[in-house]
DNA sequence: AATATATTTGACAAATAAAGTCAAAATTTA
DNA sequence: TAAATTTTGACTTTATTTGTCAAATATATT
């Protein structure tokens, strides 16, 4: 299954990259590039931002990735996830039409 | 917009309990009930159960709001909220086609 | 209006979780 | 097998969450 970690390091090989230099370029220690690579670490939307620039890959799909991650973890072990999955659908729509997204 | 906060203020006032008679009754501090059914502080699932049992009220349907509240939370700010709502459906099948819900 | 009852607010402390650091161990590649 | 790379785990620091409490506010009752 795809997750934002699993992209991440397919886009990081593609390009040849070594944590150790990715490393370096955004300055994050690499034990925790590799952990957020492999899910073992909550994947920061600070990180995600700066690979997609130094990947130049489109910062939506991976934010995609990030945060159906994040929901899933929220749902995955829950007998009524689909279900709330669901009403959060119903909660975003009513949220976006009636423009109570303040703040 | 129904959350699991506002079911459970719904729920308490139709039973006519004071904040004050189910603080003692599951042993919470009032003001974190009040924060809890306002949504001022995050609802923990303990409490959920408690309150489930206190006012014999199905806990499923009360933790699909909870839960949807919390996934809501996730995107709501989220240009991209819808998406990984439906990329997060998709995995969910899949895990669940796949049985990875070990442990 | 005054009193009692109920709820909300905010400041603070305690507990828990997340994030960062580092070096040794393990793995992969040349 | 040596060099480069990645993973692991123990530890520290920082941030977030949770709990406690009393004062302030709001609502009900008499």
């Amino acid at each position: 299954m795809e997750t934002a970690g699993s992209k991440l390091r397919e886009l990081r090989q593609e390009k040849g990259f070594s944590l150790q230099e990715v490393s370096s370029v955004i300055d994050v220690d690499i034990a925790i590039l590799s952990k957020m690579e492999r899910g073992e670490r909550k994947l920061s939307r600070e990180v995600l931002e700066k690979l997609a620039e130094l990947y130049k890959y489109d910062l939506k799909e991976l934010l995609v990735l990030f945060l159906s991650d994040r929901i899933l973890y929220e749902i995955k072990d829950e007998e009524v996830g689909e279900e709330a999955l669901k009403v959060a659908e119903e909660k975003i729509r009513y949220l976006k039409t009636h423009q109570e997204n303040r703040n």
